[in-house]
DNA sequence: TTTCTAACCTAATCAGAAA
DNA sequence: TTTCTGATTAGGTTAGAAA
């Protein structure tokens, strides 16, 4: 049951020919809890929560984006069968779109941009007219080659095929199109290492480990408390999650559905109490010399911060939004806290028996 | 053998730099 | 503004691992 013109394609092909795959990768129970639970509150993570991610699982970024993908048409699919079983089937019912919070509607959302040079996309040219259809090896040997992640090989690749059967389909030609770029010899190592390198996004926030903000709210998400071997398997190694969520009247402003779950299902480890929970200054930690040069706290007129149960809840003074926090004050703040956190992270001592 | 799902695909679209 | 092209999306197919 082949499709007109699917001959051209990879799934049309005799799988003879056909390259190898990457080799399957097997998630275990906690690999996958984690990822679930990150699922429920954020279908489309952006990529500081993808590596946060692969950090904590030991998965590679892009398989965490695979699984994300796949995961989401899953739920899209049984979404629709659930909502058309309980309509009836001649009904026509409204797909209902996952929840996409401000991580995906933010900048900051997508990977950085990369840049080819002549050579690495000469590469590439060279290889496509050999195999439209590189497999693991040949796209890992292009990798090497090039310097370019085989991910990004990858897209790469797919990008070419669509454009390249559009132009075959008649479209008119420019024969700059797709030819190796001329911009000045910049490695992709450059760009990544550079931020200067990279195309100014003035209007970034930058990515955190440790924050998404909402309109009116911001959501703290802790992980890697516990150092944790993805592959330990030992249950009570899990990677703890604290999400924080925002208030029940913050909640009902803008969004009829509650923007985030709370993530409580693994288990969960708080910092220890007095680092936010005694001081006058409770969005600092005590021991503030690592937190750089910042030893002024923020000032808390815009947030405060609440004790309830094992969420530590931070919550927007009634008439503040974040949006009218400028730009620089949300910047300084994410910074600022990703590198308590990060302080935090690095002076606590798990209790006994964890390891 | 069947079921589940990671890997891979196309097609459409977004987004940002360059022309 | 338009063009180009890397990145992302939805959603379908393939194929390997587990039941």
């Amino acid at each position: 049951n082949w499709r007109p013109g699917e001959l051209e394609t990879c799934q049309g092909r005799d799988a003879l020919q056909r390259e190898a795959r990457r080799r399957r990768i097997v998630l275990n129970r906690s690999q996958k809890d984690l990822l679930e639970a990150c699922f429920k509150w954020n279908p489309y993570p952006g990529i500081a929560t993808r590596e946060q991610l692969a950090k904590d699982t030991g998965i590679s970024e892009p398989r965490i984006q695979v699984w994300f993908q796949n995961h989401r048409t899953r739920q899209l699919k049984a979404q629709r069968l659930k909502s058309r079983r309980s309509v009836g089937e001649q009904t026509q019912v409204q797909d209902q779109p996952l929840l996409k919070t401000q991580e995906y509607l933010g900048a900051g959302h997508r990977k950085n941009r990369l840049y080819l040079t002549r050579s690495q996309s000469s590469v590439l040219v060279q290889a496509f007219e050999k195999n439209q259809f590189p497999g693991i090896a040949t796209r890992e040997e292009l990798a090497k080659e090039t310097g370019i992640p085989e991910s990004r090989i990858q897209i790469w690749f797919q990008n070419r095929r669509a454009r390249h059967q559009k132009r075959s389909k008649g479209a008119p030609v420019n024969s700059l199109a797709d030819a190796p770029d001329v911009r000045k010899e910049l490695t992709v190592q450059q760009h990544q290492n550079d931020p200067s390198t990279v195309p100014s996004r003035s209007h970034d926030i930058p990515p955190s480990n440790s924050f998404i903000i909402n309109q009116n709210s911001c959501l703290i998400l802790y992980t890697s408390f516990v150092p944790w071997d993805p592959f330990a398997g030992h249950a009570n190694q899990a990677p703890t999650i604290l999400v924080v969520q925002p208030t029940q009247t913050v909640q009902g402003l803008e969004n009829p559905h509650p923007p985030l779950t709370p993530v409580n299902q693994l288990p969960t480890v708080l910092p220890p109490e007095r680092e936010f929970l005694d001081t006058e200054t409770p969005l600092c930690p005590q021991d503030q010399g690592k937190c750089q040069d910042r030893s002024e706290p923020i000032e808390p007129i815009d947030l405060e911060v609440l004790e309830s149960k094992n969420y530590l809840q931070f919550k927007l003074d009634s008439k503040k939004q974040w949006k009218d926090l400028s730009h620089q004050d949300i910047t300084f703040f994410i910074e600022w806290w990703d590198e308590c956190c990060q302080a935090l992270i690095a002076e606590w001592e798990p209790p006994e028996g964890t390891l």
